[in-house]
RNA sequence: GGAGGGGUUCCCGAGCGGCCAAAGGGGGCAGACUGUAAAUCUGUUGCUUUAUGCUUCGAUGGUUCGAAUCCGUCUCCCUCCA
């Protein structure tokens, strides 16, 4: 019989665990185990980044284990110095406060909350009322600041300097899983392995002033081939928010993913069984676009739900297989009113957002990169007037993978 | 508190009175090649009404025909000392 651990582990999520013999004992056991992840609430939207973690927390709450969602609305205000090599920018409570109830209602989508399946809590209720000597007096004697120095999440930080009020953050992290462990009797934590440090004063913190044993796992970063963290694009990140990231996007994001990740991406992103994900993980050559079509597909069914993965995955068909069925691609509306004198191709480009500024859409011209439908447009001030429409639909394509639509609306 | 060093375009980093919209690298974008992949090669990379145009080199005030470059003040960061 295959244990939550089991599944995660063959899967490929866990990275780093603290007692690896006890966690797989207690796995056996099959008792519900509480366990918790935090998410700081540095954004107003989760990003594809997070989505990862949450999976992990998916998947052991289907094995029976009680995951506990912990928005992060106290330690966000101290700032994860982890992975950074300057200080966050400082966020007002009231920005803060509304992240935190974007996070909770993004987390519902994904976990089951119903009859106390699932617990969400925000760490801002308690550690905003710590008084700071009561603080130092309970926890403080447990770290040593020389081990705190020497963990891998300041590192990178002593030559540019950290404050100390980003040094703190291991301690209030270390705090909640404290008090989830006496309020919830949650024993474990898990996270990205950016946490790893974090994560470990919490259990140390729990096993010397508790007594009780207490665990950490780390899941593995998904990334690059060139180590670059995924989920991000130049642009910043992939959301799971559809307003700030359209369905039709996130699954071109995945859909273009790297060969060598696909088989990753399927185990880690998505719930199909494994030996799918190895069969698919295993096509060559261009075949494995079957693959991350499949990708794609999973993971924005899972995000935006199984409606919108048809329909991104239909306008990609349409786009890339040549068709002409543009129904389910970024739109623009205009009225034919606008049209009377036209409207400058540069202009329409910047409107939607196909280029961030008119200077860049010309160079995009004047790199034959530019498509009005079939044509491909070679004057930098072609104007745009009611005949190049079909149907009352306008085709402007950039590059070779972005497209966007005007549609007259009369 | 004292003494030094520094803040340059998305990032790193040169420039130290005119030849600077500012070297080089990274990243981005476009083109070629492809499989909506990777690698490679080429071009491009402040803005606009493309011009002997406009706005940029931490902020502000000055010197000068002319300042990223010199001077004053302010601000932020780093190092050493206390």
């Amino acid at each position: 019989m295959k244990t939550a651990l089991d599944i995660l582990k063959e899967r490929g999520f866990i990275e780093q665990m603290t007692h690896e013999e006890e966690i797989t004992k207690l796995f056996a056991e099959g008792k519900p185990i509480n366990f918790y992840i935090g998410f700081d609430a540095t954004a107003d939207s989760l990003t594809a980044g997070h989505f990862m973690t949450i999976m992990g927390m998916a998947h052991l709450q289907r094995a029976g284990h009680r995951p506990i969602a912990l928005v992060g609305g106290g330690t966000t205000k101290v700032g994860d110095p982890s992975g950074r090599t300057d200080m966050r920018k400082m966020l007002t409570d009231e920005q803060i406060a509304h992240n935190c109830e974007i996070f909770k209602q993004q987390l519902g989508k994904f976990l089951d909350f119903s009859e106390g399946k699932a617990l969400m809590v925000n760490n801002d209720d308690w550690l905003s009322k710590l008084g700071y000597v009561d603080l130092l007096r309970e926890v403080g004697f447990c770290f040593s600041v020389n081990r705190m120095l020497s963990a891998d999440c300041y590192k990178s930080r002593m030559e540019v300097g950290l404050t100390f009020l980003e040094f703190n953050y291991m301690i209030m992290q270390s705090y909640d899983f404290l008090e989830l462990n006496r309020k919830y009797d949650c024993i474990m934590q898990l996270g990205g392995n950016d946490q790893w440090s974090n994560i470990l004063g919490g259990v140390e913190l729990i096993r010397r002033l508790e007594n009780k044993p207490a665990f950490g796992m780390t899941f593995k970063l998904l990334t690059t081939s060139e180590g670059v963290k995924m989920g991000k694009t130049a642009k910043g990140a992939v959301w799971l928010d559809p307003n700030k990231t359209s369905p039709f996007e996130f699954f071109q994001y995945w859909r273009n993913i790297e060969d060598a990740k696909v088989e990753e991406c399927l185990s880690l992103l998505t719930f199909l069984p494994m030996e799918e994900v190895r069969r698919l993980g295993s096509l060559e050559g261009s075949q494995i676009n079957e693959a991350k079509e499949i990708l794609a597909f999973e993971v924005t069914k899972i995000v935006h739900g199984e409606e919108e993965a048809q329909k991104a995955k239909e306008g990609a068909r349409s786009l890339f297989g040549g068709g002409a069925d543009s129904a389910n691609i970024p739109t623009l509306e205009k009225t034919r009113a606008d049209f009377a004198d036209g409207i400058e191709l540069l202009q329409l480009m910047v409107e939607t957002g196909l280029a961030p500024t008119k200077t860049e859409a010309r160079r995009n011209i004047e790199q034959g990169g530019v498509k009005l439908g079939e044509e491909k447009v070679e004057d930098v001030k072609r104007i745009v007037v009611l005949a190049d429409f079909e149907n009352n639909k306008l085709l402007i394509q950039k590059g070779k993978k972005k497209f966007h639509q005007v549609v007259l609306t009369d």
